[in-house]
DNA sequence: GTCGTTCTTGCGAGGCTATGCAATAACAAC
DNA sequence: GTTGTTATTGCATAGCCTCGCAAGAACGAC
């Protein structure tokens, strides 16, 4: 469903210090954890909130919804996940973030790709001109259609 | 919540062709339907489809929220309204918008800005140029932070 | 006014995400 | 290893939005 982003820099090495860093902040280690960030060190790129349940209850039928959920939450503080909405206004979780970068995403199939920060320059610029407006890029969100999705109608 | 957005033009008067212009589509004119039409013309800038249902339901407590959300795509076909997705990735809908436009939202306060085609120029030639992506402007949402609002951390 | 066609509605169910609460487990200290 | 503290889990519930389906209503024709 979502493509683009390239695979991540380490793989499973970046998630080596997650557990300490949990620990340095009174957090604790649990299985259900353990297995979320087993996923998604396997993940490269893009995933909902959604997949990422789906894929740990193949591996942990007893997997329960708002765990993952709450876990997300907490790797986002960590910095080990980002997230923002799709066009269809759905969790999309970016793992590992390497660098802060918009999303566009096709409003027909679903399909997502990234826009760095030199592909927004111009409309960056102008907004910080004009209004003062800091954009945050990771929070911004562009939707269309893709070549192989016709706007339907109008 | 969201600012923004001028008073509409005409209120009730951009409305009365509404009738007309369902059924000149083969399209039913139900009381359903007014209600929500009655509603939304008292309406301007943006409400989200929760907040529609539960105004209409303020005036008939048997609304039905699928029925709303359904009526919400006709009236968007039709173009008396548009929506996109707001920051938490709840639907927005814009009320009679006089110009496609996308969405600029401070992610320290809230306020909202609209955008246009013309701001956007550069980018959107790009994107269909460089990838084949038609951009959806109203479904565009730019996230960061108002000369007001300090960036918190990270 | 009656009838037939086809669009709409109501209803039920489901997907995605958030949250409160009590029971449980992780961790540190001993 | 036991114990106490407190973070975390499981569960239930709820909110927002979507979809299928069968019953019902709007509309045009007569
Ligand atoms: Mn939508
Ligand atoms: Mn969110
Ligand atoms: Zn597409
Ligand atoms: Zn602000």
């Amino acid at each position: 469903m979502s493509t683009s982003t390239p695979a991540s820099p380490g793989g499973k090495a970046a998630w080596a210090g997650a557990r300490e860093a949990l620990r340095e902040r009174g957090l604790r280690w649990t299985p259900q954890r353990r297995l979320i960030l087993d996923v998604l060190a396997e993940t490269s790129g893009h995933i909902t909130g959604a997949e990422l349940v789906e894929r740990c209850r193949a591996r942990d039928a007893a997997t329960i919804g708002s765990t993952v959920y709450r876990t997300l939450d907490v790797l986002e503080e960590l910095g080990y996940v980002r997230h923002s909405h799709g066009a269809d206004g759905r969790e999309e979780y970016h793992v590992l973030p390497l660098a802060e970068h918009a999303h566009i995403g096709c409003l027909g199939c679903g399909a997502a790709w990234d826009l760095t920060w030199e592909d927004a320059r111009e409309l960056v610029e102008r907004l910080e001109a004009r209004n003062g407006f800091r954009v945050a890029l990771g929070h911004v969100m562009i939707g269309g259609y893709c070549p192989g999705c016709e706007p339907a109608e109008r």
